[in-house]
DNA sequence: CTGAAAGCGCTTACAG
DNA sequence: CTGAAAGCGCTTACAG
C-alpha cells in the first residue's frame, strides 16, 4: 500500500492517469469528464488516496473555506453552537476557519479582514454587540456574512426569540405570585439579551400586575461579576432572581447556599441557557432552553444557500422551551 | 479612508510602494530590506491595511497553518485546551485550522491527510485512542505532530499525570476509611484514563488496607451510560464512587439524588476534571483539577519548536491539584 | 540590498 | 469531451 501520508498533487495524479490536470480539475469540480476517463481517474484517486488541496484554489471563484468567528472556544453556548455549525459546513464539504475573540470586539473586526484576505467564501459571525463598524462590514462586504445572536438590521442574522422567551419567564414569576424581583442583566451593547431579553422580562412581570418592586443588577457572564451583582440584589427583600444565563444562576445559587437561603423555598431563580449540568443542582434550576445546535446547523446551511446565490429570510428566531424545575417556589 | 473590506494584492503594495514584489515579500519574511525601502513599504501597508494571505504560500517553506484535531468542541477539557492552544498560536503568528471528529477516531486519520494536503507546519492531536495506524503515521509523516491526552511511544505527547493523580484519590478515599468502592471507568482503548488513571486509582486504594470489595463499571463519557453504570454500582453496598470524569459524577448526583441517598454521608462521590460547576453542585464535588490551559499552551508552544527544529522533550505531564470538597464523607 | 523569472498546486477561459 | 496556456497571490533561488 501507498504511504498515505506522503503528498500527491493534481499534476501526479494527472500523469498515473494519462489525462490532462485540467481535466482532472473538472472531474473534482463537476465539469464534463467523459466516463471512461472519469473511471481512469477515480482509479488513480482512490489508490493513492488522493484529494485537492483546497488552499491552492488561488484562481478558483470559490475556496471552499468558511470563517467562522465565535467570541469563545469554551462556553457551552459556543460550544454547542460550533459543533453545529462544523458538522453541517462538513458535511457539505466546506472546512471552517474558526476563530476564537476571547469577547473582544477589536478582534472581530480584525478577524473579518483577515478572511477575507484568506478569501473565504463566507463568514459567520457569533455576535455579542453590533457595532457601528459592523454596520460599515455589512456594506461594504462583498462575501456573504451570517450573524448568530443578535438580530442585525439588513443582514441575515439568527437569534433566539428573547423577547418571548423573556416574555414568558416574567409572566410566569408573576403567576407564581412573586412580589420583588431582582434581575441580573448584562450590558446594552448586548442587545439581544441586554435589552431584548429584558424588555420582554418586564413586560412579562407586568401581566398579574401582583409585582412591587424589581430591581435589576448589571453583570456580564462571569460568576464573579454576579456573585457581586446577587449580593447587591439581596439587600432588597427579594422573592425571586431573573439571571440573564444559568451562568449568572450558579453564581446566584453559590451565594445563596453561603447564606443558608432555601432556594426554590425563600427565594426563586430562574435563568436562560439550560446548560446540561442545571437540572443536577440542588435544586433544579428552572431555566429557558434554547435550540443551539440547530441554530448552528441553520447558520451552516444558511451561508452555503447565499455563497449559491440563493434567498435566505432575514432574520430566523431560534425555538425555545421554558423549563420549569424545583428552584421556582 | 479606504475601504477596508477590498482585497488588495502584494503585487498591488509593491507598485504604490515603487518596490517589486519580491521585496515586499522580503519584508514580510525578514529578508534585507534597506531601511528607506522599509519605511516606503510600511507606508502602504499602514494605509491599505494590508497583510499578506497565507493561504497563498504555496512555494513557502512554511505555511505558518497548524492542524488543530479535536474529540468535540462542546466539551468542558477540550473548549479549555482549544483556547490555549489558539490564544498561543495565534500570539506567534500561526492560524489554527480546527477539525472536529466527534468522538470518531476514523476522522481523525482522515483529518490528519486532509491537513498533510493542506500543507500545515504542523499538527496537535487531542486524543482519546491510540490505534496502529496512529503509530503507522508517527512513523510516516514528515512534519511535526504533538499528541494531548495520551502518552504516545517515540511520540511528543502532553498527557496529565493520570497515574499519580489516580492514586493519590485512592489513597485518600481508603485514608478516609471507606470500604466498599465503585469504580466508574471507561473503555482500556482510552489508555491515559482506562489504564493509567485506573491503575493509579487502584493501587491507591491499597495503601491503607481497608478496603473490602471495589466493584468496576465501565461507562463513557455521555450521562446517559454513567447513569446506568451507576445504578448497576448500587447494587452492591458500596460506600465510595470513583468517577473517571466530572460528567460522570453528574448522572452519579442525578441518580443519587433520585433514590434519597445523603452524598457525603452516606456516599462519598469524587470524580476527575473539576469543571467549574462542580463547586456548585451540592454538596460540592470534590474532583482532581488538571491545569488544562497550560497544557494547550505548552502544546502549541511544542509545536512551534518543533517546526523550527529546536528540541522539545518526549513526554510533559501536566499539573495536577485535588481538591476536597464536601462530597468526600 | 533588490529585481526578473520560475514555480507552488490549483482553476479557468479559450480552442478544438 | 479534453488540452495548452495563463493566472491566482504568493516565495524562492539566482543574479547583479
Amino acid at each position: 500500500m501507498k504511504n498515505r501520508y506522503k503528498k500527491i498533487t493534481m499534476a501526479d495524479v494527472s500523469k498515473l492517469a494519462g489525462v490532462t490536470k485540467t481535466t482532472v480539475s473538472r472531474y473534482f469540480n463537476g465539469g464534463y469528464v467523459k466516463n471512461e476517463t472519469r473511471e481512469k481517474i477515480k482509479k488513480i484517486i482512490e489508490e493513492y488516496n488522493y484529494e485537492p488541496n483546497i488552499f491552492a484554489r488561488l484562481k478558483a471563484k470559490q475556496t471552499y473555506t468558511i470563517g467562522v468567528i465565535s467570541p469563545s472556544l469554551r462556553s457551552f453556548i459556543s460550544g454547542i453552537f460550533l459543533t453545529g455549525v462544523e458538522k453541517t459546513l462538513r458535511e457539505n464539504n466546506y472546512i471552517p476557519i474558526i476563530m476564537n475573540t476571547n469577547h473582544n470586539t477589536e478582534l472581530e473586526i480584525q478577524y473579518i479582514e483577515k478572511l477575507i484576505r484568506l478569501k473565504v467564501d463566507g463568514i459567520i459571525l457569533s455576535a455579542t454587540e453590533i457595532t457601528e463598524e459592523h454596520k460599515n462590514i455589512i456594506k461594504n462586504i462583498n462575501i456573504p456574512i451570517v450573524f448568530f445572536g443578535q438580530e442585525v438590521e439588513n443582514a441575515i442574522s439568527i437569534a433566539n426569540n428573547d423577547y418571548n422567551a423573556g416574555k414568558e419567564v416574567g409572566e410566569y414569576i408573576g403567576y407564581k405570585n412573586h412580589k420583588n424581583v431582582g434581575i441580573i442583566s448584562v450590558s446594552e451593547k448586548d442587545y439581544a439579551i441586554g435589552v431584548v431579553r429584558k424588555n420582554g422580562i418586564l413586560d412579562g412581570l407586568k401581566k398579574y400586575n401582583n409585582i412591587q418592586n424589581i430591581y435589576i443588577e448589571e453583570s456580564d457572564f462571569s460568576m464573579e461579576k454576579s456573585e457581586i451583582a446577587i449580593i447587591k440584589l439581596l439587600k432588597n427583600d427579594i422573592d425571586a432572581v431573573i439571571c440573564s444565563t444559568d451562568r449568572q444562576a450558579f453564581a446566584v445559587y453559590k451565594v445563596l447556599e453561603s447564606r443558608n437561603i432555601k432556594i426554590g423555598e425563600e427565594i426563586s431563580v430562574v435563568a436562560f441557557g439550560n446548560y446540561d449540568v442545571s437540572e443536577i443542582l440542588q435544586p433544579k434550576l428552572s431555566s429557558v432552553e434554547f435550540n443551539i445546535q440547530d441554530a448552528g446547523i441553520y447558520a451552516a446551511n444558511a451561508i452555503i444557500k447565499l455563497i449559491n446565490k440563493e434567498k435566505v429570510q432575514n432574520i430566523f428566531h431560534t425555538d425555545y422551551n421554558f423549563i420549569k424545575r424545583e428552584s421556582i417556589k
